[in-house]
DNA sequence: TTTATTTACTTGTTAAAAGCAAGTAACATT
DNA sequence: AATGTTACTTGCTTTTAACAAGTAAATAAA
């Protein structure tokens, strides 16, 4: 597991909590992509080793960023999923989304969802969560 | 140096460039805490590795995240300064302040800051970048 | 019903990165 | 001229990540 030192400073917690490359990438998987299962995380691009994957859902699931439950029609299978904390993790990843989208010279995000990200800020937050939400009672 | 794979997703871009908790943590002192010198990143609180920030700065000034020049009136010192790029970042930083604020038993971001991010969230990117604006022509 | 396959890992080893301590070189101060 | 400051570099140790192989439980196929 990785190291973490927490300094009381949002950042440093924000670091502490998914300061890693993987982590956020995971977090892509669930929240983004809609992923739950392992074997689908492990299929991501960036090619994450089974182990580091293993490790960094167990931390995760430590920080309750998600839970598991297994799948009642497979029963190998486990359901990894979001909790509010990491849904509030969205608008994060939507600056990280518009930034790389300014940055990066190829780039997949088109022109046109950076300015619908950029004006309609609110109406694309709420979009991304709203997957999410009918587990609500 | 760290290892770097960007596979043309915004979130893989985002972590080849940052993907580390050291970069954010220059970020802030830069951007956030206003510290131009390296003797200033080396004192900051989570306790950086001087090979470590030497090797960070070399990458973000590659990256463009950086720029450095001599300070005029004491040689033997570099002034580090944010780029466009750097504050462009300004709204994801924003982000993990409200997010750590919510989430940090031991957050010293105020309920009053936060409100006041959330709900007046122009005005404080605003604010946050003003310092730096006066280089521009 | 044994045999193979899927799923989610664990374990052991190697490679890479981070952390630590000491040293250096240019400039500045006393 | 000697001492201190500033921004590093170099060498070594420790930690983390990556790679490869193996395992165990659940399911599917023969």
């Amino acid at each position: 597991m990785m190291y973490k030192k927490n300094t009381g400073c949002p950042f440093s917690f924000s670091m502490a909590s998914f300061g890693d490359k993987w982590t956020i990438l995971i977090l892509r998987e669930i929240i983004a992509i809609h992923h739950r299962y392992y074997d689908e995380f492990m299929q991501m691009a960036e090619g994450i080793s089974t182990n580091i994957l293993a490790d960094r859902l167990k931390d995760m699931e430590k920080q309750k960023l998600i839970t598991r439950r297994r799948d009642t029609k497979n029963k190998r299978r486990w359901i990894y999923e979001p909790t509010d904390k990491a849904l509030d993790l969205i608008p994060v990843l939507l600056e990280l989304a518009i930034w790389s989208g300014k940055y990066d010279p190829d780039t997949g995000v088109t022109q046109a969802h950076i300015e619908a990200y950029t004006q309609r800020r609110a109406k694309t937050l709420k979009e991304w969560r709203k997957p999410f939400e009918s587990r609500k009672p």
